[in-house]
DNA sequence: AATTTATTGTAGCGGGTGCTACATAGTCTT
DNA sequence: AAGACTATGTAGCACCCGCTACAATAAATT
C-alpha cells in the first residue's frame, strides 16, 4: 500500500468525520493500515494532513466538473440559482462542512490551510465564469462578485440564518438590471 | 470566584487561543484556578463552551457598539468601506478568527456553535441597518444583501483571495445607482 | 548465496485529556 | 455549639495523542 492507494480512504473518513480533530489510529483504521504505517508513509501528521488537503482540493475539483451543467446560465441569477441548488446536494454537504474547517483554519494560521483554501476557490471562481452567462457584460468581474455574495450566503445558512440569506438574495439585482 | 469572574478571563484565553483546541488545564491557568474548580462550577467541559459561547456573543456585540461610527454613512459604498476597516482593525482580528472557528463548527454540528453564531450574525445584522444612509431606498433587504457580500469578502481574504474580493467589490455597485 | 532495502507488526513511551474520589477548611444555619 | 453547605487542594484514573525502538519478513540487488 501506498500514499496514493491511502489517500482516497484517508479523504473519505476526514470528509465523514471531520479534519480538525483526526486523529492516527481512527484514520490509519478507515485505510485498513496501522497509525505506524502513516508515519512510515508520510513522515508525519502534518506532512499527512497536507497531502490530504491537496488530494482533497483535487477531489473537490472533480465534484465541481461532475454538477456542472450542460449549458450556460441565461442570466445571472439563474447562475446563482443553480450554485445554491448545488450546494443543497447532499453529495457536496460533507464538502461543505469541510470547507468551513479549512477556512477557519486558514483564519488562525494552521500549516497548508490557506494554500489548499486558496486552491479551492480558486477552481470554483474558474467554474464560475464558464457558468456566467456569454452575454455577460463583466464575466470576470461579475464572477468575482457573485462568488463573494455566494458564498456570504452560504455561511448565513450554515449560522441558521435562512430567511436573511434569501432576504438578501431578492433585495440584490446581482448586477443584472444595468 | 465564580462563573461572572471566570468567564472574562477564559473568553481572553479562548481569544488568544482558540476555541476547538482548548482544553481545561491550560484554560484554567488562564483564569487563575485549576481544571478541577472549571468542573466544579460548569458541570462538564460542554456546558463550560455554551457558557462561554454565549458570553463571547455579548463581547462580540460590545465590541461592535465600540467599533460604531457617530454618524451615519452617506452611501452603501461608505458603508461597506467602514465595516471592512473594521474588519483590518487589529483589535477585531481575535473576534473574526474565532468567528470562523463558530461557522465551522456550527456547520459540523457541535452543540452550541449554531446558535452563537446565529446570535453573532443577529448583533451584526442589526448594527449593521443603522449603519446604512438614512434615505436608503431599502435598508431592510439592503443590510441583508450587503451583510452576505461583506461576509464572502471576509472569507475571501482569510484564504488568501483578496484581489478576488477587492475586485468583486468594484465589479458590484452594491445596489446604490439605481 | 549473501546482502541490502522496503514494508510491516508489536509494544511502548511520555504527555495530554476530561473527569472523579477524598480530604480539608471556612462559613452559614439551626 | 452542632451540623450542613460551599469552596478548594491533592492525587489519580482510564484513555487518547503523535511518534519511536526493535524485530521480522520478503523482495530486490550484488
Amino acid at each position: 500500500m501506498s500514499k496514493e492507494t491511502l489517500l482516497p480512504l484517508l479523504a473519505g473518513h476526514v470528509l465523514e468525520h471531520g479534519l480538525g480533530g483526526a486523529s492516527l489510529r481512527p484514520l490509519a483504521l478507515a485505510a485498513g493500515t496501522s497509525d505506524r504505517m502513516l508515519i512510515y508513509h508520510f513522515g508525519n501528521k502534518e506532512a499527512l494532513i497536507a497531502d490530504l488537503l491537496a488530494y482533497l482540493a483535487g477531489l473537490y475539483s472533480a465534484a465541481l466538473e461532475a454538477g456542472m451543467g450542460e449549458t450556460r446560465a441565461k442570466t445571472r441569477q439563474e447562475c446563482v440559482a443553480r450554485i445554491l441548488a448545488l450546494g443543497r446536494d447532499p453529495a457536496m454537504q460533507p464538502f461543505l462542512v469541510l470547507w468551513w474547517e479549512i477556512v477557519a483554519g486558514a483564519s488562525r494560521g494552521v500549516a497548508g490551510y490557506r494554500e489548499a483554501g486558496h486552491s479551492m476557490m480558486a477552481q470554483l471562481l474558474e467554474w464560475l465564469e464558464g457558468q456566467l452567462p456569454i452575454d455577460d457584460p463583466d464575466p470576470v468581474g461579475g464572477a468575482r462578485y457573485l462568488l463573494a455574495f455566494i458564498e456570504g450566503s452560504m455561511m448565513l445558512n450554515v449560522v441558521g440564518h435562512t430567511r436573511t440569506a434569501r432576504e438578501g438574495l431578492l433585495a440584490s439585482d446581482l448586477g443584472g438590471q444595468r
